[in-house]
DNA sequence: TTGAAAGCGCTACCAA
DNA sequence: TTGGTAGCGCTTTCAA
């Protein structure tokens, strides 16, 4: 534990202490008890315009700020909505999401907390958060169980909610399905009379949660078919991509799937660097369509992905807090169609 | 305020409440400071192994969590540290700093909370934040005035950090001067021979906090010299890219600044639809060093930028902390490199 | 219209 | 080695 000294250095200048309800209620010479209903406005009680103006200014004068915690302890619960922080860097697709969320979410008087969880896995994060007694918690990806689950609900949470490829026992659900946007890249490679598809499967750690369903997808979209399936791991590098165009031909692919438009770029630029006609030779397409595949040259097909507009998740949220004792919802929430352009 | 209703609905199964530790004291047949004692390890305290075992399975058995907020009621403080979530869709270069400082003050046993704060402003986030009672609040861009810091300092925050253009009265300082990207660009495209130099401004709001220091700095490269700058509001579109290219020969410019790497892409892909030869007829840079610029052809000229170390950011707010009495650290973290590649 | 006081869950002091 | 208990800051019931 961290030793947080106290102020009894003679460096700090005036080591006074925070101001409380009860310095207000001092200096407007009223009691703590008037002091709260003049700053929560409390309706069911009046208090004497003078007696307000008193207490105001007594605040404003001391700088006195409410202390959250003391709030909701006493109240029992907050209106804390909590998040892990995301470990990866994450595209403006799901930021745009996110701040959508968090907007909607706060005209419902929600409070929206992105808590860094690194280092914490399954329970121990679970346990983590529950420490903070949100009233909700989003969770994006996988990595919570039911057990989790359950641990969270017996301390208090009213709604857990994962954003993520499956549904977790106990908890609503907003299924992204990114197997669905493999099948669509591969029945669109496949509609194009494509038979020799690759996959790009990132490297990078983190990202398998997305790209094994995506990989899964295109082979249940070729499954029973002529076609066949590659995997091709790749590293978010230009030598990587180099050396996977350098042996591109002894592949014998006629199309590749390269996970996201990023990946996309990075191999295809490889592949012309190499002499790869595209898309005579071979088809690419990726997914998220970013505003960076319609500037490559060909423009790049990609698969548009629909995340949730943040204020449907925010209502569900606050549904199921209301109604903490409903069947969990399950949504299927990832609208993936294809964007033909040039490259497939 | 929203409404919570008591679990009274008879769909829930079984309501029964939070498990506190004066549960787990009496499961376990001891007092509650005993269940704190050996909970927390107390290490002034020794209790009987088979007292703790009691006290470990009472604990277990009703999946008793602490008290966030109970316990730093009590304590006095909260090992928290506070970020306002960005509101603006943030790179690869950001997302990775926040990893990596939520990593390196994990390690000093603190917390990093985002605090989404969409809608709030000056002051009024200020209060927001100090309600939490934050140990210590780190605040990227501007927006926080010494006001705000005085509020914060007043609830008991023992260190400000701010990272951004300019320091703030009573708060440390991080400054991310970007003035410097936009002196280096300019003073590398004048020493490659350039004198009629553009500098994209994008006209996304929430962008201007760094555009505007980019575009400063490149006026002060220029000044005293026979060159000139030209200022080119741009929306991150294809057709307001296509728009500006068309105008392009008639502006007469020799060289371009373009924000970014991403805005460099898109104009750059313009410029060259339109036949506008780089960098022969126009020179491109952007900044940020993504990998995207190395993919480009011509590969993309950029400004590297060096963010602080998560571990270095750490460490000042570690130390801030222990001792908030010192005098407010500034530290220019924003190194900026050229990095000369084939555009300029 | 206002005040006194209980109590949210927890830790740490002091006593046994 | 363990227990009793005060009190962190706040809201809210009950009395005055």
């Amino acid at each position: 534990m961290v030793q947080i000294p106290e102020p009894s250095a003679p460096s700090s200048p005036a080591p006074r202490s925070v101001p409380t309800s009860a310095d207000v209620a001092r200096l407007a010479g009223v009691s703590r008890a008037t002091v709260s209903y003049v700053l929560n406005n409390t309706s069911a009680v009046r208090i004497s315009e003078p007696t307000r103006r008193r207490v105001h200014e007594a605040a404003k004068e001391l700088g006195y700020v409410p202390h959250a915690a003391a709030r909701s302890l006493r109240a029992g619960h907050s209106l804390m909505v909590l998040m892990p922080a995301p470990a990866i860097p994450v595209g403006p697709l799901y930021s745009r999401f996110i701040n959508e969320l968090q907007w909607a979410l706060s005209r419902l008087d929600y409070t929206v907390v992105q808590y860094g969880t690194i280092g914490l896995h399954g329970d121990d994060a679970a346990r983590a958060w529950a420490e903070l007694r949100p009233v909700a918690v989003l969770v994006p990806g996988s990595g919570l169980g039911p057990e989790g689950v359950a641990l969270l609900k017996r301390s208090g949470t009213r709604a857990v909610v994962t954003l993520g490829p499956e549904s977790v026992e106990g908890a609503h659900a907003l299924l992204m399905d990114h197997e669905s946007v493999g099948h669509c890249a591969g029945a669109h490679l496949y509609a194009r009379g494509r038979r020799r598809i690759g996959v790009v499967v990132p490297e990078e750690p983190g990202l398998d949660v997305f790209s094994r369903p995506r990989l899964d997808g295109v082979r249940r979209a070729l499954h029973g078919t002529d076609g066949t399936v590659t995997d091709l791991p790749l590293a978010y590098e230009e030598q990587a991509a180099a050396r996977l165009a350098a042996d591109w031909r002894d592949l014998g692919l006629d199309a590749v799937f390269a996970y996201n438009d990023e990946y996309a770029m990075l191999l295809m630029r490889a592949l012309q660097d190499e002499g790869v006609r595209i898309p005579e030779e071979t088809a690419v397409i990726g997914a998220d369509d970013l505003m960076l595949g319609r500037l490559l040259r060909p423009r790049l097909s990609t698969v548009h992905l629909e995340l949730p507009s943040g204020r449907d998740l925010a209502e569900l949220v606050d549904r199921a807090v209301r109604n903490p004792g409903a069947v969990p919802e399950t949504h299927r929430v990832l609208g993936a169609t294809v964007v033909p352009r040039e490259s497939s």
